[in-house]
DNA sequence: CAAAATGTCGGCAGTCTTGCCGACTGGCCA
DNA sequence: TGGCCAGTCGGCAAGACTGCCGACATTTTG
């Protein structure tokens, strides 16, 4: 399956053509790929509407149209079985395929593993209840009771991804990572949350880039360094704190520094929902949207594709940087798990907790 | 100009169908402005085969007929200028379009500044002069003199970008750097100076992403992770450095560790020539190839579209990372300028120069 | 329960993309 | 000078993509 007719098919002159071009059939499969790799990831049946949804997320642009015409084909295939009207599902033969020709992928970016993430966790905004996905950092106590301050300060300013977090004792786990003896594990609330949230509520919202972001008087002013999420392993912010690039102490001093935040995107008709849910979220402390732009406008420069709107989520890791700024080496890693959302607790506890840590 | 229809065309249901697609005419448009952004570059007349070749080092693939037909149109509009045979030239109102446009295009990636260093350096192999790009870090001589060892020992083992170097004085500067009083500038070749000197010999090489590469016993085993060029307006090198995740002192003392490289591709024909050059370079001292692929074949797991094969290049500012692990902070910056061939030196002159700066 | 609303599907047609070919030009060499 | 080669160009047709529509099924509403 899958053969494909492979170039041999050089012209008489002008030889090289064929070459520069992936190809007809390689394209096709690249899609058709694309397009089980959506249906993977659901269990109950999906309409080419929300495949076409979903796809985008990745910056896959192809029409609804195109996906329902290579649905077609994947149904002849046998790689997928229509549903009636309710939708698709992927068969056996679908999966395997998937699998034989997973090896085509490049090892895992990082929006791979924020749609796995997206699909996973279950918060839901009217009950507030079900699991929300955190970042986790593993600190020393004490080097952690030294930055109560300034880490209360970024909540409090509006740096950090809501206002909640929590603390693991050494030994408990979130997601493959262990708190180890003589260690607290830092959580706070990711950023991708929101994309899951807004996801249930029916609003598609692609993670386009993450990036250092200056801040001027307390406002986005711009972005200095981004890294597109499409093209890492490895999470933006991350990096960036890591590499001491931040500038927290003067973000939460007087409004000037350099924060980690994200770049999203989202449909223009969905602009006042997403306004709407955010107040929500707010409510919940898990308010994190800095800047919304206007339809077909750009945001702080960076311009949106057309029927889209750009919004810019502050980073979930903020609060731990001013520890690395700090000198203090520790252990991040963004995306580590879920966990419920009552076992968070509002930052203003933060303090009091920790004592019994120490 | 340009002003296109803007989905107002929602059909009676299923209103959302226009959003996801970027829309047609916007395609066309971006096609239009990237054929628009590599005629800039060029001084003399391009044919539609160069530009489909230049065009897929930024990983736009459309075939060289496509190219041409929408070079008719660009002809149209007043946009390019054939020149008979020799093919076509921007027009004044040709880069007047590309600057009102030029908005809509994100910050600048590291794709943009490479192709722009690829153009600007002159180095030739056959003369073995010209300009070259280099990396340049700023250090503490002190402390530099205390890393001598290891870092020759990056150059010895072959894990740095060729054997070459150079040493800038206090005062002195390269491209936008200037080395301040009480430091030194250590500059190495940067990998990217291969793609440039290929290029000049006809074969196109595209960089497409920057990586840990794990090496076992010298040997290149696999990436650990990621940063594709793309999609992101700081080195992966330099990141990767800065935050400490390297191991090279492991790479030179037993030959497994962690080290900067980078994946390239380039069209299969030109496979042979590569290997051919690859040696020229080795005997000028800018030898950087560590593996290259089989056409059509995956390397190190990595697939490669039809008709390419896959390069590991290492990476240039490998030998100044050293430092860094001995958590000595310096200031590096990839791509920081170009220098003439003739000021560069072999490494093992490194300890013997570096004593006049001291 | 009927009517309306919403959402899915396939057909059709127009446009975009691309492979292939023949025509042509300019350079090189016998 | 004539023939061969390498490279460009445009025409043509097949294939891919997408907008639009009508046919239906399911859900919601009054």
């Amino acid at each position: 399956m899958y053969t494909w007719p492979q170039s041999h098919l050089k012209s008489r002159r002008g030889g090289e053509i064929a070459v520069f071009g992936a190809g007809r059939m390689q394209k096709k499969i690249d899609k058709k790929i694309a397009i089980l790799n959506v249906l993977k990831e659901q269990t109950r049946p999906v309409s080419s509407a929300k495949i076409t949804e979903l796809l985008s997320l990745g910056s896959l642009m192809f029409s609804e149209r195109t996906v329902r015409l290579y649905l077609k084909e994947l149904d002849a295939e046998g790689l997928t079985i229509p549903h009636g009207r309710k939708g698709r599902v992927i068969t056996e033969a679908g999966l395997a395929e998937l699998q034989s020709s997973t090896i085509r992928q490049l090892p895992g970016t990082l929006s791979a593993k924020i749609d796995q993430m997206i699909y996973r966790m279950t918060f839901d905004l009217p009950m507030r209840s079900g699991t929300v996905v955190v970042n986790t950092s593993l600190v020393d106590p004490d080097q952690l009771a030294d930055c109560v301050e300034p880490v209360c300060k970024v909540f409090a300013k509006g740096f950090a991804m809501g206002k909640l977090m929590t603390l693991l004792r050494p030994g408990e786990t979130i997601g493959e990572v262990l708190v180890p003896e003589g260690r607290v594990g830092f959580c706070t609330v990711c950023s991708i949350t929101i994309n899951g949230i807004l996801l249930k509520h029916g609003i598609p919202m692609a993670s386009r880039f993450g990036g250092l972001l200056e801040v001027r008087d307390g406002k986005a002013l711009r972005f200095t360094e981004i890294i597109h999420y499409g093209g890492t392993s490895i999470d933006p912010l991350e990096v960036f704190i890591r590499s001491g690039m931040t500038n927290y102490h003067g973000a939460i001093q007087d409004g000037n520094g350099l924060i980690g935040a994200s770049f999203r995107e989202l449909p223009s008709e969905s602009r006042q929902r997403l306004i709407n849910i955010g107040q929500r979220l707010e409510e919940v402390g898990l308010g994190a949207i800095m800047e919304l732009g206007l339809p077909e406008q750009p945001l702080l420069d960076i311009p949106v594709p057309s029927g889209r709107v750009g919004a810019i989520i502050v980073g979930g890791l903020n609060p731990i940087a001013v520890l690395e700024e700090r000198e203090h080496r520790i252990f991040s890693r963004a995306l580590s798990g879920l966990i419920e959302y009552d076992r968070l607790f509002r930052f203003e506890e933060f303090p009091r907790r920790l004592q019994s840590y120490l």
